[in-house]
DNA sequence: GGAATAGATTCCATAAAGTGGAATTTTGAT
DNA sequence: ATCAAAATTCCACTTTATGGAATCTATTCC
């Protein structure tokens, strides 16, 4: 048989390339990279190498304590992964506030189809032990953390298909019986907000308050994190909790203009 | 005053700084952007967008979940954010098989004039309570965290010269008096290995292993961190502590050829 | 099945952008 | 001050990247 004519492909541009290439050589020295180190590395001309770190850093994907110092990563790689979006960069003032008010970790959640998506999160920087970054995670597990119980709650229509369906035990916390979530679910509708409790995983516990659009539609959720240890246990949680439903109700009234 | 002749300033490299603004794009989008919204946003021609993407993408700067799906942002961009060298990559394996065997933090210091530095860390990413990451951080406190007691244990002067110095307080658990402190460090020197347990901060607990160059001197530490309540107590501890001494005998035993 | 539409990829002539060796400037050590 | 090493800038010109148009791919509708 003949062979078909292909199509071609394209090239690919050279300088991005390098540009990366760089970047990567960089990276490999903690405390500043001089131009020579790089030129060695990467096997380019000084004068090149030059030229691309002039406007890395422009673009602030390269960065110096001091003219003279050496070159490290700067602050636009990482602000590529937190991903902002129009909700995220309208919320995170709220997220801030709370993370100073508590020293807790503060996240922004939605659904994405029938599962739970984490899409931005802040905590404080001074805290040694700290929650994971969930930022772009999916969750298709509902019933087992603050935020999802809250979209459960005020979604009939989603309530139903997923208790339709065995839930799963995580811990010895975790709640299996349908009707028994069921319960709890209605008191998340009437009170505003829902807790977890070391339901998913050993030691963490957090309080989440819904985002509402104009049609009275939970969009998102705020909610707020910590070691089981750092907050406080059911029955003095009042004023924690609080913190969280007033940032959520503010958000919501922001929205309605 | 006759103005001064200047001399010129470098021009940057344009397709580079559309490179940059094309990632910019893609992390507005979570779940993936399609080729005509980062051309909306960037103004660029869609061909241009085009080739763009093909290059990011073989660099692995973005990447799509299948042919046809969004592009999303790449895993290139987040290792230049984990600045490997040379001591981090050797000793990558181990740390990585002490987080498998333990699920807790595992993480690889060094001196850096006179204080402590951190220039790697794994932890479980299955985790959701997890330390801070410290990588790229350094602490001037030395009396209060495992790596720098087994630095102050096996170097002499350094020791000599910290504890003429009033040792601060951070917890109930620190200590503060500079012999009871001489005592422990012997130990250390004794053992080959030292612990910390909430003397820096209340809820965290680790061990650290030296490992040694061929001149018998402490070029870095091992270490094994968590929060106290997954970390085994005093007198329960045996186990744990031998996987990061055995660790650091290894890469000990590597380094010596 | 064909037609229409939208999204994406490739082509290619050429303008412009990026290059690298050499010149110049800056920095650090003595 | 001098010197050497590191870094930056210049500029002629080659090479690369460009963008509008052509082509391909995927989806939807009849």
């Amino acid at each position: 048989m003949e062979s078909i004519p292909r199509y071609g492909t394209m090239s690919t541009i050279q300088s991005v390339e390098r540009a990366f290439q760089i970047l990567h050589a960089v990276a490999q020295f903690p405390s500043g990279a001089q131009l020579g180190d790089i030129a060695e590395i990467t096997s380019l001309p000084k004068s090149t190498v030059s030229r691309m770190l002039t406007t890395l850093e422009e673009i602030g994907a390269v960065e110096r304590d001091n003219p003279g110092a050496g070159h490290k990563i700067g602050p636009a790689i990482s602000d590529l992964i937190t991903r902002p979006s129009w909700l995220v960069s309208l919320v995170e003032p709220w997220l801030k506030k709370l993370v100073e008010q508590t020293g807790e970790t503060a996240t922004l959640s939605v659904m994405d189809g029938d599962r739970l998506l984490y899409i931005d999160q802040h905590s404080d920087p001074n805290s040694n032990i700290q929650l994971r970054d969930w930022t772009g995670t999916h969750f298709p597990t509902l019933h087992v953390t603050s935020p999802s119980k809250l979209f459960l709650a005020f979604d009939p229509i989603l309530q139903k298909r997923y208790l339709a369906k065995p839930l799963e035990r995580f811990t010895e916390n975790t709640e299996t019986d349908a009707s028994k979530l069921a319960i709890y679910l209605d008191q998340v509708c009437k009170n505003g907000y829902a807790w977890v409790r070391e339901e998913f995983e050993r030691g963490l516990a957090g309080v989440s308050a819904p985002i509402f659009d104009q049609n009275q539609t939970v969009i998102a959720a705020v909610s707020l994190y910590g070691p089981v240890f750092r907050v406080p246990p059911a029955g003095e949680d009042a004023e924690f909790t609080a913190l969280v439903v007033t940032a959520a109700a503010e958000i919501t009234s922001h929205l309605r203009g």
